[in-house]
DNA sequence: ACTATATTTCAATGGTTTCTGAATAGAGTG
DNA sequence: CACTCTATTCAGAAACCATTGAAATATAGT
């Protein structure tokens, strides 16, 4: 992958961020690291993808509290080295649970506590809906769960996919 | 559902838009709509959510291309009127299929480009790592095109779900 | 304890998105 | 056609978010 592509990657990887719900720097600096075989430090980071050193710190603390990358030590050296999370499937759980414990639970949350404050027999047809809505949303509450419970089973999940849905 | 229960829906709706990835005005008037037994013209949704005609023009006709709002004519009455898509399972499916074609298949895309063009040979480790990202995705873009291909086989797939992960 | 280097924090800046309100277009009516 | 009411557009204002850079903090080695 000679430097053409690698920057190719970095940026399309960044435009891509919003399907993971981050932004830009954090997207091409996840990216930087996903390409790089070794650990890499914080400055060359920062002057590979001309982001100021502040910047590049929080990204990297975000992209720790997501547990996308991890920060590693390499005796002898006083710097943090990091790296992605070399497992690719840990990598996208911790992306899909992210995502779901931010925005899917909190909206189910308020959607739940509205229905089981409000009057049934006021406007029946409304509540019909809405109770709908909720169930809807709560089954694919527990099948995100289960699907991302535990990697092994994960696993199954997929090939289950694959099975249902080849073409 | 007393007005006050009404207001804090309809506010929980506008913050949880992210999750449908749309703002927070349209989804607030999205919400009430959704709360609304009959049709309204946009005067009243304009006045009873404070937000400017403009913009509520503009988010009606974002809701309408989105198809999860429907324009509705009152015979003798010159004004447009709207309402929510009333059935439940094409709404949610309206906003999965936008949101799929608007950041899922981009970036699915962008990274199957970045495949096409990289070589193999000079950096295996990498190349793998993304290869593997690539099926992962692949095989849920197929599972979600066949959720979403129509609505009665959807709503078995709903019921395998429920079998799936009852609890 | 001191120095040199690495890291984090945060106020200020710059950029993007969203919203407003006035101007414009359009549709129905006498 | 002139009038009235409604809908849409769009330039500028406001709100929001990401990024910078300098200052503060932390740490390792001497």
């Amino acid at each position: 992958m000679d430097a053409e592509e690698l920057n190719r990657f970095i940026e399309s990887w960044g435009s891509m961020g919003i399907l993971w719900g981050i932004n830009r720097s954090m997207a091409r600096i996840h990216a930087y690291l996903l390409v790089s075989e070794e650990p890499v430090d914080s400055e060359r980071i920062s002057s590979y993808l001309n982001i100021s050193r502040g910047n590049t710190s929080m990204c990297l603390k975000e992209l720790r509290n997501w547990g996308v990358i991890q920060r590693v030590n390499i005796s002898g050296d006083r710097r943090d080295f990091y790296m992605a999370e070399p497992d690719t499937w840990k990598m996208l759980y911790r992306i899909a649970i992210g995502r779901k414990s931010r925005e899917f639970d909190p909206a189910l949350h308020a959607l739940r506590h509205l229905l089981s404050e409000t009057d049934t027999g006021k406007s029946r047809k409304v509540h019909e809906r809405l109770t709908q809505v909720e169930e809807i949303l709560t089954t694919l509450d527990h099948f995100i769960d289960r699907f991302l419970e535990s990697e092994e089973k994960s696993k199954t999940i997929l090939s289950f996919f694959r099975n249902f849905a080849p073409k």
